[in-house]
DNA sequence: AGCACGCCGACT
DNA sequence: GTCGGCGTGCTC
């Protein structure tokens, strides 16, 4: 066609016109368009003989649109523009009067070396290789690759999360001699598995056994963790461990290390700073070290001969990736147990909906204890209920009722006692002292809150005073705090016990762990410091109804999993460990928590889950933002069979004109509230649903959009 | 996403 | 006659 001799006429290099500085280049134009274009370039140096095309992966630019770009290979860049090398490519430049102008540095990592290339024109060769290290091997693609497809995400986006950035002086020092394999370990507290063992010899023997395991309460966890690594290290394959938080990680960490010493694994956490961890990243990309334990950017790390793939806690909500299109890390570590054909264990106290549906459809087995151990090791659960609290007379002077009194002071005589404490903050948030109900600004329908003890309480979204508040529900103008912070909770606690130090462990200063004398230990969920030696002698639950009343899916989940992780701190019944929670002992999650039954909870929601097809059952997708957004998304998907929509529905806090940068947007939209349709899927068509928003993403990226939507695979926040 | 080319209204 | 609006398309 013409088109394409047009082309030839302007490119410089092209036979017959004469190249750059004269030099001469075997460029021979395709003549045919089906056959593939031998590489030319516009500058004309000479090419790498072999391979002269490589194909990158350009790391910003046309991220949406989600695809490579070749470019020529000189011959100067052969040897080190290996496939997996960041590299610094020209892009964006403009054909003007047959000379390319413009165009900006962009880095980029070679996916491919190539003979040839399918584009239709002149190839711009490499600017430079940043490095020779190849950080985006052949199986770290692939990986990134999918995790993409499964998140309706672009490639570029999930390998900024899976590849750290480049410290020159941490490539520079070479990574330590890999260690031989080590002895296989003794299963030691696995024994109290029935199935333990039996996991622990497949994994030895090189299978790949897929559990979901039930912690016992205690603190042998991370040692079992680390013996299931070890095993598998024993048996000459890799292994990774995904933790919440880094001081879980730290705790495996030190139990790899008792078991196997210095130097057989790493630990990938933010705590060592950008270049300690790429030094350990980089130990693990080279094959150097084979076991990994880490946060969960760990989950993408490059463990050579992979057989094992470990998460715990999978229901802790920082397993979910914050930045675009925010993988999860059970999703991911799923993902390589497969393509990699590895081990999987998936670990807590508590079972997730999602882990008991592994059991259920028989991908996973149940690694779980006899009723009589999990008797033997779990703490006695005592429950206040809100009818035991009125008739209380404490409940009325104080905070905590009687129940609560007589087994802190009692526990106080043996150990430590660990208060958990919803929130942190001090009175932050209102309902109704009578029915409960969460207390809404008149104006606005904002939260109610409390800024200072003895002021009034005001919006926390206008900031307007509510002095004359009462209750829409029964009318009720008494206010109470629906959640007592941590803070006022110590104050209050030390001043009835004058004598037992009070300790507070929240979002600011997070304690790792407590000695084994009398103390109070007030902690928000998550934050609870373990006690050492045999464990806090009582745990106090406060505000059970705040938990469980949150208008969340997975708050009866996430409700027993919060008081099993701290409970699991608290000795055993039979050294009179005992738990007292505030909230109703008729609730689904009171009794599983009595009863230590959270596989029984887990399986009972995941019934129900089925039952209303909510996911994990069937998959969803959520889409947010201006209703004209939204109805451009749907008017471009191709929904796949069986597919139905939810909403939309209005964002709280987000809407077109407060919520953020908007800058554009005089046409009227201004102001309009956000919204979020949920669309759903039958169970087996999630593949096929983020195919389709994907599609859309592309499609509305290449149009240029206006109105910015927002496309989430399976949403954490479901209402 | 940028960035340039391209085809229709009010200015020196 | 020309400067400039942003609609459309391309980037290896």
């Amino acid at each position: 066609m013409s088109g394409e001799n047009g082309q030839d006429e302007r490119d410089p290099d092209a036979p017959g016109t004469g190249g750059q500085e004269g030099e001469q280049l075997a460029l021979i134009r395709e003549t045919v368009r089906k056959t593939r274009a031998k590489p030319r370039t516009w500058r004309g140096a000479a090419l790498a003989g072999e391979l002269p095309v490589a194909r990158v992966l350009v790391d910003k630019g046309l991220v949406h649109l989600d695809q490579y770009f070749d470019y020529a290979v000189p011959a100067a860049m052969d040897a080190e523009a290996q496939p997996g090398v960041r590299v610094r490519v020209r892009f964006g430049a403009r054909v003007v009067k047959g000379r390319r102008e413009g165009g900006t540095l962009h880095d980029g990592f070679i996916v491919e070396r190539r003979v040839d290339s399918d584009f239709h024109g002149p190839l711009a060769p490499l600017a430079q290789v940043l490095s020779e290290e190849r950080v985006l091997g052949p199986a770290l693609l692939a990986l990134c690759r999918q995790v993409a497809d499964r998140y309706a995400g672009s490639l570029a986006d999930v390998v900024q999360l899976a590849v750290p950035p480049r410290m020159a002086r941490a490539e520079r020092d070479p990574s330590p001699a890999p260690l031989p394999d080590p002895p296989p370990p003794a299963p030691g507290s696995w024994e109290r598995y029935a199935t333990g063992p039996a996991y622990l010899a497949a994994l030895a023997r090189g299978d790949t056994p897929r559990a979901v395991w039930l912690a016992l309460p205690g603190p042998h966890w991370p040692h079992e963790l680390a013996v299931a690594m070890a095993t598998a290290l024993a048996g000459g394959r890799g292994a990774l461990a995904v933790l919440p938080d880094g001081r879980a990680a730290a705790r495996v960490d030190q139990a790899l290390t008792e078991l196997l010493g210095e130097g057989r694994h790493v630990l990938l956490t933010a705590d060592a700073g950008p270049e300690e961890r790429y030094r350990r990243w980089l130990a693990v990309s080279r094959g150097a070290v084979k076991a990994v334990v880490g946060t969960r950017a760990a989950m993408f790390a490059p463990v050579a001969d992979l057989g094992l793939v470990a998460l715990w806690d999978d229901g802790d909500s920082s397993h979910a990736e914050q930045h675009a299109p925010q993988p999860h890390a059970r999703d991911v570590l799923l993902l390589r147990s497969r393509e990699e054909r590895t081990a999987f264990l998936l670990g807590g106290v508590t079972s997730t909906v999602e882990g008991a549906q592994l059991v259920d459809s028989g991908w996973a087995l149940p690694l779980a204890a006899s009723r009589a151990a999990v008797r033997e090791a779990a703490p006695l659960i005592r429950t206040v209920s809100d009818a035991d609290q009125a008739r209380d007379e404490a409940a009325r002077a104080a905070r905590l009722p009687s129940l609560a009194w007589q087994v802190t002071r009692e526990a106080l005589t043996r150990g430590p006692v660990l208060v958990q404490v919803p929130r942190r903050g001090y009175l932050p948030r209102l309902a109704c002292d009578r029915c409960r109900t969460p207390a809404r600004c008149a104006a606005c329908a904002g939260p109610l809150e409390l800024k200072d003890q003895a002021g009034t309480p005001a919006c926390g979204w206008c900031g307007r005073p509510a002095a004359d508040w009462h209750c829409d529900e029964c009318g009720g103008v008494r206010l109470r705090a629906r959640v007592v912070g941590a803070r006022r909770t110590a104050e209050e606690l030390g001043r009835v016990f004058p004598s037992v130090p009070v300790r507070t462990s929240g979002r600011d200063t997070v304690l790792a762990s407590v000695g084994d004398a009398p103390a109070l230990v007030v902690a928000t969920p998550g934050a609870e410091p373990v006690a050492d030696g045999p464990g806090y002698a009582a745990a106090l639950l406060l505000d059970g109804w705040a938990l469980l009343n949150r208008p969340d899916l997975r708050a009866g989940e996430e409700a027993l999993r919060r008081w099993a992780l701290a409970a699991a701190l608290v000795r055993p019944a039979g050294q009179h460990g005992t738990v007292v929670v505030l909230a109703e002992p008729t609730l689904r999650p009171v009794q599983a928590l009595v009863r230590w039954d959270p596989a029984g909870h887990a399986l009972r929601e995941l019934a129900e889950r089925a039952e209303l097809r909510f996911p994990p059952v069937a998959r969803m997708a959520s889409v947010t933002g201006s209703p004209a957004a939204i109805a451009d998304v749907m008017d471009t998907v191709r929904l796949p069979p069986g597919a139905d929509l939810l909403g939309p529905v209005p964002v709280a806090g987000h809407d077109a004109a407060g919520g953020g940068r908007r800058e554009r947007g005089d046409r009227g939209e201004r102001g309009e509230p956000w919204e979020r349709l949920l669309i759903r899927v039958p169970p087996g068509a999630g593949a096929a649903l983020a195919a389709a928003l994907k599609q859309v993403r592309v499609a509305r990226a290449a149009r240029g959009a206006a109105e910015p939507a927002l496309i989430r695979m399976d949403p954490l926040d479901i209402g």
